[in-house]
DNA sequence: TATATTTAAGACAATTAAGTCTTTAATTAA
DNA sequence: TTAATTAAAGACTTAATTGTCTTAAATATA
């Protein structure tokens, strides 16, 4: 799997809260029901961008969390790093501590150039971008339920 | 993490038995050793491989895994495959189910060309290639102990 | 000030992945 | 035929991830 469950959710949460385009702060209970993920759960991957500093959070009546910056300088790169790390896109594909130009593995490099459009990809898809793709081709963030 | 422990392990070991150019079977337990992965870890991958018809094996003194056709005829997808399953080329990124062109997800369009080249990649790096810049280039497959 | 609302934090449980160990089956060779 | 060698199979343990629950802290409002 490329991504965690958490930056799964991290990213469909993130880009919802995006979307409703709100003033002031939503609150977690709201989103996690909206997307049908664990309450508790998601508080803890929003704790975590808000430690990134990607999130505000208010606690108390009216709290909940909002975009620390503007969507358009928020990227999926950012996302993703401050959920499951940057390991994706800095270890060896074969798990080889230590692998490098010096003593590369059979993929390294076959593996660089891939890396780095991965890498551009997730830096390129901004929560702006992504929530205009959203409303334009009214994509979805939900789970269907049949 | 892109590839599982087990892909990894599997990856590098099937790759120390092509570099081998052995005729008959080469015995788990030297592999292992070799490559400082747990035997009885690397046995049950080596079941997957070979329940998946890209090893042959055979019990008793003697005995061992060897490819079950030419190197140049077994891919990196192959391997990933078999043993993670295809879920990585087949899956929605943000794991939503159902997520296709009738509504796909924010990441299905940038996704797609991204998951192509992927496979691509890996379906062009045979056993045979990957030996062969084993021995040019000097790469290696082990952990350095320091 | 008291109560309700909301995130923070941490304990705990369930599930999956990773790793170990033991027994069985197949095969060779003495 | 007996003993040694080797993979197969499955039980078991450990660690990491995922998910749940409870309590504490912060804040607003009545």
């Amino acid at each position: 799997m490329l991504l965690s469950k958490s930056t799964e959710y991290g990213i469909r949460a993130t880009l919802y809260l995006t979307s409703l385009k709100q003033e002031g702060y939503v609150s977690i209970r709201d989103i996690s029901d909206e997307l049908d993920i664990s309450f508790h759960f998601l508080t803890k991957i929003f704790q975590k961008l808000t430690q990134a500093d990607l999130l505000q959070s208010f606690r108390g009546p009216r709290g909940g969390v909002a975009l620390a910056r503007p969507a358009d300088q928020i990227t999926l790169l950012d996302l993703v790093t401050a959920i499951d790390g940057p390991a994706l896109f800095t270890e060896c594909v074969l798990g080889l501590p230590g692998c490098g130009e010096r003593k590369p593995c059979p993929l390294h490099e076959a593996w660089g150039p891939e890396r780095d459009n991965l890498k551009a990809l997730f830096e390129n898809a901004t929560l702006a971008s992504m929530a205009a793709d959203l409303e334009t081709f009214d994509l979805r963030l939900k789970i269907l339920h049949l």
